[in-house]
DNA sequence: TAATATAGTAAACGATCGTTTACTTTTCAA
DNA sequence: TTGAAAAGTAAACGATCGTTTACTATATTA
């Protein structure tokens, strides 16, 4: 069964997003996956390659995802130098696009919870949180507006990206989550 | 020496900040303080006494200040209902002055991060962080802008706390943090 | 100053941690 | 059909966890 190696993933990323990497416990993930721990060592090498291959997986799929849309990848690092050919309604898309990912998409979702609560334990998970969701995607914004001849480029960028990162949050607890990528639509338009 | 038993306080609060609750262990406080576990149960019952200890003084701290700035209170549940006495400059004069507190104070800002860090463990946890910073906050500020007859109030409590929300994270890995709340005055003006 | 709380130390408790070992079951190609 | 590789179990390893105990040092006060 092949099929065990990718359920001890996702229910790994699942325990990591509720509680951090450090509250859960290897006996935890066995249980909730009906096995006995030692048969997690049969795929991973230990608690610290799991929680490395999520890091990984998260990073194939970020790329995969960018090349499918032919999009900037994670962090918006790799952003296709031609700012200019994004209209104002292209952006409004894909940044709806991007947060419909962010929230809807099962492992994505865990995962910037689970980047959440490990942003301060290491400089390291902190640039990570970063790059997905603070200073790498205000850069790219910010330069994305000055190239488009905006006058206080920063601003925009905040004031384009901030509605976004409050609606991440908001969305974990929304009574009505659906209704949140609409919302930030018409906001953002 | 009553000075130990605050000193556990803060060196507690700013380790669960960085680690989360789970991941500090009572050694790791002790140790920091330069003294033995064992001392620290002369000053609280266990680990959760800590945290819960915690908790209530952030609690008092938001209830007197409030009451010292004859402001809303945390969560800003118990806002004065007079709504329409407040204007535009005084909304952002204290929206900028509670910034500079979640920020600047070293108690509110650790306590900041050790909510951020905790919110997703328990229904608890989760909904003082909502408190604190998520609808609770949303939440006010809708009925405030309501009453002051904004067409859209949800939208407009939305883009004005949005970019203080942002910059609550942006503000810990900010090379000139102290521009922060100037940058914030600016865009909420 | 002597008596007495108070604060701290050192060591140990049982429980749980991540991990390893020895062994059994299952899978699947030769 | 058979035999080896893969996947799983049960039990134990030493380390660390929160907490307790017995004892010592330090203040405070009558």
């Amino acid at each position: 069964m092949e099929k065990t190696k990718e359920k001890i993933l996702s229910e790994s990323l699942k325990l990591f997003s509720e509680n951090g990497y450090e509250a859960v416990s290897m006996r935890d993930i066995a249980g909730n996956l009906g096995i006995t721990q030692g048969a997690l060592y049969r795929h991973y090498a230990g608690k610290r390659d799991i929680f490395e291959s999520i890091l990984r997986r998260m990073e194939e799929y970020d790329r995969e995802y960018a090349e499918h849309c032919h999009l900037p990848t994670v962090g918006y690092a790799d952003a296709p130098k031609s700012y200019r050919e994004i209209s104002r309604a292209e952006l409004v898309r894909f940044t709806i696009e991007m947060f419909r990912h962010w929230t809807e998409n099962e492992f994505a979702s865990a995962f910037r919870r689970m980047l959440t609560l490990e942003q301060y334990r290491s400089p390291e998970m902190g640039a990570l949180y970063q790059q997905y969701f603070g200073r790498g995607v205000l850069c790219y914004l910010t330069d994305l507006f000055r190239e488009n001849g905006c006058d206080d480029p920063e601003s925009a960028a905040l004031q384009f990206y901030a509605p976004f990162y409050l609606f991440l949050n908001q969305y974990d607890v929304a009574d009505a989550p659906s209704e949140y990528a609409c919302r930030l639509e018409r906001i953002l338009s």
